[in-house]
DNA sequence: TACTTTGATTCGTGACTACA
DNA sequence: TGTAGTCACGAATCAAAGTA
């Protein structure tokens, strides 16, 4: 027998390529011992999925009840392939393979929740044999993996509180399943999962066909390839009628359904979140009335105190009422809050809009609604194709993955179960119709939301921030007048930003560096500005004396430790003096701008709440722009990366003197920012030229959106 | 004609990458 | 260690093109 693969030899990019996973199921139907192995190396797979086999016989053979049944991938490969080789080595009599359960849940949502078919595993199987996209052509995505999410999804589902969880359901509703349960753990003990960098990055599979030419893969185009794909056709089997991993994933669902933990208050979620849910509510609805899984909507006598902690059999939709109008009040007083805000938070960010809580609602009503057919549709009452069309929009993106990735995104150390009955109990729900591109205004919030909020051009305070009513249609847009204030206004070369409502003209350009004692705090240390304008410095004869302490690595970098800071200029002093001097209006462009612009504005925050500054930033239009960016676009060459030494060394073929002091680093940036393969000479009006550019561009795009209304606010000056 | 396939578009995502 | 920007791509959708 050849070596045995340790589990790292097959994540190695080298070797492994693809996951395979055995199922070895009991016979008798008890799961109580199940196996999984995996990988598919690049080369003599079948003999390595042979070793593994004949292993896992081994280890096994004292059971003669056991016997391996088949393989589970995410269908990359032919499974006849592998079955006529096993035959042909008369190593195996039956062999059924099938997808991941991730992905035939994938193919599997629409139809199944449409489906006038009685729902029972059968029928699952009865459906996937009928879907016609388990047999059809191959894709190149099929071949190159791109499925970090299912294998997050995949070892989310597998953690052992979410199992342990599961054990403690006791209902006479799913006696049936009781059998099961105490060894699900087992199961997941022995299933192995594949890295999902090494699949991400083990690039197009070693595909074991003979009619792929694997060697020239890597070298066509992706037109080539789509084409090439074309012409090859794979076929796949149905499911395992033992469909282990299904079956537990209902189990699961079935188990966050029913069971309430504590509330704890998350952010909204979306609509798409919402349909999401109600995609699992509809699902279990309908394998409740097959009697296979038992899940219950409550009725208006089983409301329950959150506070309690309950075990029945019904859902614990009723008890976030108080919750929730607990809630809009603290909701109001965070808005309250923000409001009373001066406009730093302006500076640099894009437009802001009312929040708007008028189609706010729970989960709670949005079940109840469904169940009484206000909401999509009532089973008897439309013809079966509009059904069909309804569900399928109504269900949208990802319903079951939207929420195994809320897992991931919205708690740490969290299991489905806990957190599923977290939304059921205590989410807020933000209603928005999934109708157009432009209504879509957020979704899917991460832990931070912050980020897709900006993405957005969304102020964040818990509600989104523009009222259907509100939100211009196409046709108020003129865009012939738009045009022509856009060509008038590059016809006058002016450099202008409409970041803020109200635009300026830029006519001072300033480069910045700052350095700071960490990531989080960004406690200033040292700062250099030069306004290449007219030349002038801001520069401290001092280290700036910090807030906080320097960390360990901060120190090792940029060689600034506490004791030369010890001496230097107060924080509070540093960032009054850049207030006062820092130009009103301007372009600051620093490298990796979002840094150095959060470290001035955090420490001017700070200083601002202390009462300790004699300025502020209210009258400044500061407009951070990011070098990385500009040197990206207009360098002639790609470099391996754009760290300010590297860029300067390609350019001038030397490290930076002293690097990591900001006086170096803004010279070092000017000098990067005048050089001819970048820019040309005049670096002021390259990057005013450039600027104007995007910001025109950025300009149109928002007023196509958002409607004509926004010329008004243009108020450009001369 | 009735259907299936294809292409374009948009959103949301993870990975990656800058900064101290 | 936090944050924000870019990139590529999957899924959904719809309309146009293709096909029996």
């Amino acid at each position: 027998m050849e070596k045995n693969h340790t589990y790292e030899d097959l994540c190695s990019n080298n070797f492994a390529k693809k996951a395979i996973v055995f199922q070895i199921i009991d016979l008798y139907g008890n799961f109580s011992n199940v196996c999984a192995v995996f990988a598919l190396p690049n080369s003599n797979m079948f003999s390595f999925i042979m070793d593994k086999v004949r292993e896992i016989d081994q280890k096994w053979s004292v059971h003669e009840k056991f016997c391996i049944i088949g393989s589970v991938t995410d269908g990359e490969f032919e499974p006849a392939t592998v079955e006529n080789f096993l035959n042909n080595n008369n190593e195996r009599k039956q062999w059924t393979h099938c997808e991941g359960y991730i992905h035939i849940l994938k193919r599997l949502r629409n139809p199944l929740i449409d489906s006038s078919h009685a729902i029972s595993m059968m029928g699952l199987i009865y459906l996937t044999s009928k879907y016609d996209n388990l047999n059809r052509k191959l894709r190149r995505s099929d071949l190159i993996v791109k499925d970090e999410m299912n294998v997050e999804s995949c070892l989310n589902l597998i953690k052992e509180d979410v199992l342990q969880a599961l054990q403690t359901i006791r209902s006479n509703l799913k006696e049936e399943f009781h059998d099961i349960l105490p060894s699900v753990p087992n199961f997941f003990n022995n299933f192995v999962l594949s890295d999902s960098k090494n699949i991400h990055k083990s690039g197009i599979t070693d595909f074991i066909m003979k009619d792929i030419d694997i060697a020239n893969l890597n070298k066509m185009t992706e037109k080539q390839l789509n084409e090439y794909f074309k012409k090859i056709t794979i076929f796949r089997h149905s499911p395992s009628k033992k469909n282990m991993l299904l079956l537990i994933l209902c189990i699961i669902i079935y188990g966050i359904l029913e069971n309430s933990i504590t509330p704890t208050k998350l952010d909204i979620i979306s609509d798409q979140t919402l349909r999401g849910i109600v995609s699992i509510y509809r699902m279990l609805k309908r394998l409740w009335f097959h009697s296979w899984i038992l899940p219950e909507f409550p009725s208006n006598d089983s409301i329950i105190s959150h506070n309690e902690n309950q075990s029945n059999n019904c859902f614990p939709f009723d008890n976030y009422e108080n919750w929730s109008s607990q809630q809009n009040s603290t909701q109001d007083q965070t808005v309250d809050k923000n409001n009373n805000d001066d406009d730093v938070s302006d500076v640099g960010s894009d437009l802001s809009y009312d929040s708007v809580d008028s189609n706010i609602t729970t989960i709670s009503d949005e079940l109840r609604a469904i169940e009484a057919g206000q909401k999509f549709f009532k089973l008897s009452d439309r013809p079966v194709e509009d059904q069909k069309k309804i569900l399928t929009s109504a269900i949208s993106s990802n319903g079951l993955e939207l929420i195994f990735s809320l897992i991931q995104h919205k708690c740490n150390n969290f299991c489905i179960y806990d957190l599923c009955s977290i939304l059921l109990k205590s989410h807020r729900i933000v209603v928005i119709e999934h109708l157009t591109d432009t209504q879509r205004l957020f979704s899917l919030p991460k832990k931070s939301c912050s980020k897709h909020y900006n993405r957005l051009n969304i102020k964040y305070n818990g509600l989104p921030r523009m009222p259907d009513n509100k939100l211009p249609t196409q046709e108020t847009i003129n865009r012939e007048k738009v045009t022509q204030k856009i060509q008038s206004l590059n016809h006058r070369e002016k450099s202008v930003s409409l970041r803020s409502n109200s635009s300026v003209v830029i006519r001072t350009s300033v480069d910045l560096i700052v350095e700071t004692t960490d990531f989080k705090v960004r406690s200033l240390t040292d700062f250099y500005a030069d306004n290449l304008s007219n030349n002038s410095t801001i520069e401290f004869p001092q280290f700036i004396r910090p807030r906080r302490k320097i960390e360990k690595s901060v120190v090792e970098l940029t060689n600034i430790s506490n004791e030369m800071v010890l001496n230097g200029v107060r924080e509070d002093q540093a960032i009054s003096r850049l207030v006062a001097e820092l130009p009103k209006k301007a372009i600051i462009i620093a490298h990796n701008s979002p840094f150095d612009k959060d470290a001035i504005f955090k420490a001017y925050m700070y200083w601002r709440q202390k009462k300790l500054l004699q300025y502020n930033f209210k009258e400044n239009r500061l407009i951070f722009e990011d070098s990385l960016g500009i040197i990206k676009q207009k360098l002639l060459e790609k470099l391996e990366n754009y760290k300010l030494g590297t860029i300067f060394k390609t350019l001038f073929d030397r490290d930076i003197v002293d690097q990591h002091r900001a006086k170096s680093d803004v010279i070092a940036l000017k000098q990067i920012l005048q050089h001819p393969r970048i820019l040309g000479n005049d670096v002021i009006n390259s990057v005013k030229r450039y600027l104007s550019e995007i910001t025109i561009k950025a300009t149109l795009l928002k007023i196509l959106l958002f409607g004509s209304h926004l010329c008004h606010s243009w108020k450009v000056q001369h």
